[in-house]
Parts: structure tokens; C-alpha cells; sequence
DNA sequence: CATAGTGTTCTATTTGACTATTACACTATA
DNA sequence: TATAGTGTAATAGTCAAATAGAACACTATG
């Protein structure tokens, strides 16, 4: 897995899992990998799979079973919150952004446009 | 000046600096604030100053004159392509970030549109 | 009950970011 | 030419993130 060198990794790994969990590669109820695994996966020491996953753990989404191993949170309401919550944290910070750069909420919206279209056009 | 936790000070001056920039608050040839002066501002050290305005200065774009101080570019054309590069940066992400949470590029305009809408609507 | 597979905890070490402080180099000007 | 205002550089110290490695606690199972 490549990290941005400017975020924690951690606080990325955080991110992927969230992802996962989101998307349904990961579905409520499922065992995580083991921490050890995870850590060979990402190439990454496993204190610091720990230190997300104790996050993570905290914040109610896995929850860890001492010898059994790390699952994915029963409770679909709190995915479904996750998904919002990490979508308005995204729209929140690119419109913040782009209007520091004195683009209006108009300008905001024609240039996502344009760069989807774009880029349709390109990966054809 | 507010920061965030997650990404360096150092880069998040950057970034300020940029949007000054781009916003004409700062234009070409304008002189900046002195270093310790800006490290007051910023209620941050003179070095971390320091360590953002080299950088800007190694890509062109803040050039340093020892005695009487820093001073923005006259190339216009670099501003102009600094701004595109940044929101083609800003849009790459949220997009990428979006489409990771399982969004169509279709739904991704709409839930801007949305939070654009939504965002008026609060800020009346 | 031994063993393998889990999560958990702890200590030690390294590295990058940031701060604090001081000194140095150059420019403008009273 | 002295002084104030500038950028520049160097040293030392603190802190958080990450790594490495070991040990411990619990669970499942042959």
C-alpha cells in the first residue's frame, strides 16, 4: 500500500478500512484480517495497524475479540453514518479549498463537471 | 493562524501563501511580510517560516533578496499555472476519495450540487 | 494439555517536524 | 559609519509517529 508521506499512516490506514467497510468489500459482522496479517499486507509495523484499530475500536465501528480476532461493527446504522460523515468531510474540504481560490460555488461545480467530463475522455 | 494536526505547519504555510497568491492579496512583485514577522502572525517559529519559503522558492515562485527581503514572483504565467495545478489537485482527490466511497460520477456532481444547496440554504 | 493463532502491551530506538536561541550576512538610511 | 531591518544558517532540545522485537493473555482445536 502507498502512503501520502504528508497524513499519518495510520490515520490512512484508518481511511482504507473505512473504505472497505463501505464500499462491502468488508460487511458488518466480518473478521478483519489478523492484525499480523494486516501489517505484512501494508507493509507497515503492527503497532501501527494497532494504533488504528484501537481508533477505530474506540470510535464503535470494530470491535475485538481478545484470542478470536477484530470485527466488523453489527450495527448498519453506524456504516450508513460513516458514509455520510466521510462524503460531507470530502465535499466540506474541496469547497472550502476551491473557494479560497476565489472560485465561486458556480465555478466550483463547472470545474468538477468539466474535469469528470474530461476525464471520461481521456480513460476511454 | 489555524492548523491542521495531520499535515505539517511547513505545508499548510505553503498552501496559505499559495491562496494570497492566487487571490491577488499578494501579487507579482509584492513584497512579503518579513520572515519574523510572519512567524508572528502565524504564531509559529521563524525556521518553520523558513522551511515553506524555501521550498517556494526552490519551485520559482518567492524570490529572496538577502537584506531587503522576499518577494513574489513577476512571472504571471507561474501564478496562473500554480492556481490550475492547485485546483486540478483539490478536484483529483475529492474525486478519487469519492469514487473510493462507491459514488458514480454522476453521483458525485449531484451530492455537490447538494451540499452547495444545502450550504446556501444554512448561510442565509 | 500442548500448540497454533489470535489480540494486547511494553520497551527501546529512529526519524521528521517544530521550537528556541544565537550568530552571521547583507541593505538602507539617519 | 553606526544602526535598524532584513534574510540565512547552525545548534540543541522536545515531541509525535513509526519501527523492531519481545513478552503476555486469551481461544480454538488436535
Amino acid at each position: 500500500m502507498q502512503f501520502d508521506d504528508k497524513v499519518p499512516i495510520y490515520y490512512q490506514i484508518k481511511n482504507q478500512l473505512y473504505h472497505e467497510m463501505i464500499t462491502g468489500e468488508l460487511e458488518p459482522g466480518d473478521k478483519l484480517p489478523a492484525v499480523r496479517q494486516l501489517a505484512v499486507d501494508m507493509t507497515v509495523n503492527v503497532n501501527t495497524i494497532q494504533r488504528a484499530l484501537g481508533e477505530m475500536i474506540t470510535e464503535g465501528v470494530i470491535e475485538s475479540q481478545r484470542g478470536k480476532g477484530n470485527f466488523v461493527t453489527m450495527d448498519h446504522e453506524r456504516i450508513t453514518q460513516l458514509k455520510e460523515a466521510l462524503i460531507t468531510e470530502q465535499l466540506e474540504r474541496v469547497y472550502q479549498q476551491l473557494h479560497a481560490l476565489d472560485l465561486s460555488d458556480e465555478d466550483i461545480i463547472a470545474s468538477l463537471q468539466n474535469f469528470i467530463k474530461q476525464r471520461g475522455e481521456q480513460h476511454v
